[in-house]
Order: structure tokens, then C-alpha cells, then sequence
DNA sequence: TAAAAAAGAATGAACGTTCATTTTTGATGT
DNA sequence: ACATCAAAAATGAACGTTCATTCTTTTTTA
């Protein structure tokens, strides 16, 4: 027991050493032997639990890809109308930008970047499956605009991460009445006008 | 004459590699021997145009920001009515981000990566001035929403990137009809509401 | 006490950059 | 028109460093 939450611990820490670093200084800038300096581990470590670079960066855009989504949609209801479902998911997503930055970050960084294998990317996209499933409701009650899912992403989730990217270079800070100003754009952007 | 056409040539050829070796790679995996290759240039001529990777780097994304913003405003009209002249350098850099993919990828790498420098980032945003003009205008006729101009731009013009990154990525076409819908989509999040 | 985990040092390849040399250029004199 | 030549441009090889990964040894675990 007590070696496998070492393990655990280890495990964690070199994930988040690699979030950091990354963020920081670009995949191409954080050498194993910072990662595993930052971890306080030996590198020669770090092949204990990951094959290689690649694996160790794959591995940690799946984990907080997935972390993000259960964010997401804990606790959602989805018999709730779509109006105020949307706006639960919306602001989920847009508090775990704001609280788990850091992950946030690296997610925008994997996402505009062949950083990642396309086979970890094609993992990371498929918890999304609750918020497709809302627009497809939207649509038939036609609440929704009836556009592609990714035209919707691109409205209503994406400019979160713009805005994250642009709060976190310093030029532009977030606070509650801009987050509420960019969920009333979000809407305004996939609902039917009325 | 010949002398400084070759040169400007080879400095060209130099950039071109440069975007499309970081498109496939990333920075970290294009080597300065790769992009020389590319461009049919020794490694060492690369340090005859440019001080370093670095600088490499940094000056292209100048360059390709440069081309992005002149295309974007090429032929624009100041006077004439917010929603008409929105929906002109909208469509323009729609034009651009389609035609002109390479570079558009480029920019969204560097854009969402400590890839380049913050001097250079400083600089590229120069540029965007006459879309800020606009927006200030349409505020001011109450045509368009009172919000920040980062709010503005994440939802009127960068859902465009991330609809780029999607078609390239192949889950998307990003045909006639798209582009309509995803205009009024723009649109729709940042006019005032009749 | 044997197996698992961890460590630090070693290895070999790759890379950015520089160096010594060659090639090209274009002005000059004939 | 052409030959000369110094400066500029370009090159391939070399250098020194850094880095991912592996190897051997030590420490920890149960």
C-alpha cells in the first residue's frame, strides 16, 4: 500500500512538472532532467512510469483533457431546458479556466500544436459526448441554430480558451462582469433569434 | 540588382520552410539543418539573414502577421456603415485563413505557445487597429455591444482559428455554406439585439 | 533477503552555431 | 568587350553543448 501511493505521488508530480514547464517554456524548451528536477526525482526515473517523452506528454494532455471534462459536467442535470443547461456546462468550463489555469493552458498549447500524437488527441476529444448531446436537443426544439458541432464549439466554447490566453499574457483580466458580458455572447451566438 | 534579388529569394525560401516545417513539427523538432535543406540553403547561410533559431522565429511570425492584417484591411472602406464594414474584413480574413492556410496555422501556433518572443508578439499586434476603430464606431451608434475588445475579437473573429485548425485536422470542410453560417454567427455575438 | 524502485553517471546522437575555405559578384581598368 | 580583383556571399565540415535514454549500482520494500 504505502509503495503504491508513493508511486501514485511520483506519478503526479511528474505530470505536474511537465504542466508547468511546458506552459512555460514550450514542449521543445523543458528537458527530462528539468521534469524530473521539478518532480524531485531522478530522470532515469520518469522510465519507470512513462516509455518515453512522447508517452509522458501524450499521457498528461489525455489526463487533463479528461479532468476538464468531468469538470464540466459534474453534477449536471440534463433534463434541465436547454437555455439553462448550456449555461451550467458553459460556466463549468469557464470556472475550471479560470481555477485550474494551468491545466488550461497546456490544453491550449496541445490543441495548436503537433505536440501530441493524433491518436491522444482523438482520446481526449471523446468525453465531450453531454454537450453534443444538448445541442442536438437545442436543435430539434429549435432553441439552437441548426449548425454543425463545431461551428457551436467554435462560438460558444472555444473564444473561453482566447480569452484565458489573453487574461493570463496580462493585457486583460476576467472577472465576473466579463464573464458574464462573453456568456451573453456565447448564447447570443448559437441560440435561434427570436 | 541580381545580387540583392537572390538574397531577398533565398530569404524568402528561408521563412517559407520555416512556417511549414514548424506547421509539421512544431519548433522543437524542426532543426535550423532541416529548414536549410528546405529552403536549399547551407546552415550556415541561415545566420548571413538571421541572427539566430530564435530570431528565425520571431522575425517570420512579424512577416506572416504582417501579410494576415494587410490582407485583412487591403481594399477596406472606413466609411461605410458598421455592419457593412464588419462583415467586409470578416469575410477578408475568412479569405485569408483559407487561402492562405500555412500561414494562418502558423500564426495559431505561435499565437497559443511560448514560442515567440513577447516583443515580437508586442509587434505583431499593431496592426489591428482599423477593426478597433470599427468596433469603437459601432459602440458608439449602439449597433454594436459595449464590451472589451478582447471579447469582441474571441467572439467575433477568433472562432475562425479554431474552425481553421478543424478543417485542417479533416473533421471539417469549412465550404460556402459554413462560412455563411459561422459569419452570422460573428455577427450575431456582437451586435446589439433589436 | 530477494525483488522492486530509485538513483546518478555514462552514452551516443542531434543540434545550434562558428570557422576556414571556396565561389560569386560587380566595379574597375584596359 | 574583357580580364582583374577585392569584397560579399555561400558553403561544408567541425565544435562544443545539450539532451533523451540506458546502464550499473544502491536503496527501499514487504
Amino acid at each position: 500500500m504505502a509503495k503504491l501511493q508513493k508511486s501514485i505521488d511520483k506519478r503526479n508530480a511528474l505530470v505536474k512538472a511537465t504542466i508547468e514547464l511546458v506552459n512555460n517554456n514550450g514542449f521543445h524548451a523543458t528537458p527530462m532532467s528539468k521534469i524530473a528536477k521539478m518532480a524531485n526525482v531522478s530522470p532515469a526515473t520518469i522510465y519507470l512510469y512513462f516509455e518515453n517523452k512522447q508517452d509522458l506528454v501524450n499521457k498528461t494532455y489525455i489526463e487533463v483533457k479528461a479532468s476538464y471534462t468531468e469538470y464540466a459536467f459534474e453534477f449536471y442535470d440534463a433534463t434541465q431546458p436547454v437555455e439553462a443547461a448550456f449555461e451550467y456546462i458553459w460556466k463549468r468550463i469557464a470556472d475550471f479556466k479560470l481555477k485550474e489555469c494551468e491545466k488550461a493552458m497546456f490544453l491550449a498549447q496541445c490543441d495548436n500544436t503537433p505536440m501530441i500524437d493524433e491518436e491522444s488527441r482523438q482520446e481526449g476529444i471523446k468525453h465531450l459526448q453531454p454537450l453534443l448531446d444538448l445541442w442536438q436537443r437545442g436543435k430539434e426544439e429549435k432553441i439552437i441554430k441548426p449548425l454543425s458541432d463545431f461551428i457551436l464549439y467554435a462560438y460558444a466554447i472555444n473564444p473561453l480558451s482566447f480569452l484565458m490566453m489573453t487574461q493570463k499574457r496580462g493585457s486583460f483580466q476576467l472577472d465576473e462582469t466579463h464573464m458574464e458580458e462573453a456568456y451573453q455572447s456565447a448564447w447570443s451566438s448559437i441560440k435561434v433569434c427570436q
